[in-house]
DNA sequence: GCCGTTTTCGGCCCGACTGTTTTCAGTCG
């Protein structure tokens, strides 16, 4: 585990800290920038720190003299003195409440400074006995509303897995489309990006009556609160968790409105420091020079007007895409028509419910060449393994199987455990038999590192991927302790695939491990994991993560044939000395 | 606190909404 998140966490809360002291904004962004850039480092900076000396870490962007002396200090003491003192000087409790709706950080100063309020539970108190609302700039609307922030503060911090929201958006968009006054619709937000987590779910529409279009958004079924009923915005509750906000723009402004709206609001930062620099201002009613509007009815000539090609949402993150789209240099992302198969998906043989010839049946309807049954290993009994004269009757099913199926192929694989010791689950001579194996961590404690199990199953010629490395599960837990950058420097050095486990509480590898991975020559299969047929679908998620990851059709191995397929998975074997 | 092919000082992204105000501060996205 490196060091960079556990310093982010500490200058995001200095930037908390020193924002609640009133201390100058811009630092108090350049501490948040600097966390954030920390956070999607790849680098380890204590790696980067002994290499290249403090100079390597002056060179990381949002990285300066200030902020380099400070992690050195972390990286020698253990300690950022500038950190303690900021966290003497402020409620460290209170500052917690800077996640609710309605309260900021002047708030929570004036609370403070006039009613002594140190805790979450004072603020509580004064909230409720009425001694906040006397306060200057304070009414019983701000009151109320504040109310109603900490209300959904506790059922909405946890942010929604991306699986869970898109049939919830979609069915939305799909109703909002039988009204005839809306002429354009779209989702954007961390939605449209296809990040793997979604806080407010925002919709984006042109229409004639702005009204009546809110209006029918906030009558429609599953709306249990609406929040705000206005002419250009509407805001509901669904199902009492999901908060979706509709917006109605102008039709020559919907490029500029659904570029704004998408996001990030790091790389919208960036644009319009771009603009910015160029004379030109943007928004979300356009780009303007001076007061000329230059661009805004599409997207592409808002990018376009910036001396940009045009972003595809899913790498607007400002990890670098802008600098890339300015030289005309972004990935030919892959996309979900590009995947030919699913290599990831268990039957009835083991602990999914579908037979074989169910399994066969939905990859026609997906659409599929090929899906590949990754059954669980004997070892895993929890999930009814399959012993190896199972493993056996099964593959041979499936080799009969195939002969009779038309246009489709299963391919006979397992999802074997990697065992405690590193070894696998079943012997070499079994594993040879499968088409396509991928090696799995089930079984681990917390304590353990992980690491050198899975390099030496990533050694085995038989194996072909590794299966979710990282272990974690959204919102639940987080992993194995596994050291992601070396498993992925094995992988590359033995031409090991990395699974993008697509199914929706996994999504693992992530993001940011993907384009780490990527950059270093890891090639990838993306599998959904899938144990009851139902669940195929989200092989969408898996290509929003490649997407994200920066991964074009050639990086992900199902998008091959099957016949290249199995031929580079013969291959592969060989170079591993199988 | 960061940053510079106009700058090592003086900028730093922008607009809307809300509620409290009577000209604006706080918050949000």
């Amino acid at each position: 585990m490196n060091k960079n998140k556990i310093i982010a966490e500490m200058f995001e809360k200095i930037a908390d800290g020193l924002e609640f002291l009133g201390e100058n904004p811009f630092r108090v962004n350049a501490y948040r920038k600097a966390a954030r850039v920390l956070e999607d480092y790849p680098d380890d900076v204590e790696e980067v720190y002994k290499t290249k000396g403090p100079k390597g870490l002056d060179a990381i962007p949002g990285i300066g003299k200030g902020m380099v002396e400070k992690i050195i200090e972390f990286l020698e003491t253990g300690k950022i003195s500038r950190y303690e003192e900021v966290m003497s000087k402020v409620p460290q409790d209170l500052l917690k409440l800077m996640d609710v709706q309605g309260i900021g950080p002047r708030t929570l100063k004036l609370a403070y400074d006039r009613l002594g309020v140190r805790t979450v539970e004072d603020f509580k108190r004064v909230l409720e006995d009425g001694s906040l609302e006397k306060l200057p700039g304070m009414g019983p609307k701000k009151i109320e509303n504040i109310k109603k922030g900490l209300e959904l503060f506790k059922k909405m911090s946890e942010r929604i897995p991306l699986g869970l929201a898109i049939p919830l958006v979609e069915e939305i968009v799909e109703r909002m489309k039988e009204l005839k006054e809306v002429k354009r619709i779209s989702p954007a937000g961390s939605f449209r990006r296809m990040k793997e987590t979604v806080g407010d779910l925002d919709i984006l529409t042109t229409g004639e009556n702005g009204r009546k279009i809110i209006d029918y958004f906030t009558k429609l079924p599953g709306v249990t609160r609406i929040l705000a009923h206005g002419d250009t915005k509407g805001s509901c509750i669904f199902n009492d968790r999901y908060q979706v906000d509709l917006r109605v723009v102008p039709e020559e402004s919907y490029g500029a409105a659904l570029q704004y709206f998408t996001g990030s609001k790091e790389h919208n930062i960036h644009l319009r420091s771009i603009a910015k620099s160029l004379n030109m201002k943007i928004s979300e009613y356009g780009v303007f020079r001076g007061n000329e509007k230059i661009a805004g009815v599409t997207e592409e000539e808002v990018y376009k007007a910036l001396g940009l090609i045009w972003i595809p949402p899913e790498l607007r993150e400002d990890r670098g895409e802008i600098e890339a789209a300015q030289r005309g240099e972004l990935p030919d992302l892959i996309e979900l028509k590009d995947i030919k198969g699913d290599l990831h998906v268990h039957s009835k043989y083991s602990d999914g419910t579908a037979t074989l010839e169910e399994i066969a049946e939905h990859a026609k309807n997906m659409g599929y060449e090929y899906i590949a049954v990754c059954d669980h290993s004997r070892s895993a009994k929890y999930a009814h393994g399959l012993e190896i004269d199972r493993l056996m009757e099964k593959t041979e099913k499936i080799r009969k199987l195939n002969q009779k199926l038309e246009g489709v192929k299963l391919i006979a694989g397992t999802e074997v455990d990697i065992l405690q010791d590193g070894s696998l689950d079943y012997p070499d001579e079994v594993l040879k038999e499968l088409d396509f194996v991928v090696a799995a961590i089930h079984i681990w404690s917390k304590t353990e590192d992980v690491t050198k199990r899975i390099i030496k199953a990533m050694e085995n010629p038989y194996v072909h991927a590794i299966a979710h490395p990282t272990g974690r599960i959204i919102s639940q837990r987080e992993g194995y302790n596994v050291d992601i950058e070396e498993v992925i420097r094995v992988a590359a050095e033995t031409g090991t695939l990395l699974e993008i486990n697509a199914y929706y509480d996994r999504l693992d590898l992530n993001d940011v491990n993907v384009m780490r991975a990527r950059e270093k020559g890891v090639k990838f299969t993306i599998g959904t994991d899938t144990h009851n047929i139902g669940q195929l679908w989200s092989m969408r998620l898996g290509v929003g993560v490649a997407r994200r990851g920066w991964l074009e059709k050639k990086d992900v191995v199902n998008t091959m044939s099957y016949t290249e397929l199995m031929k580079f998975l013969k291959e592969l074997r060989k170079r591993k000395g199988g």
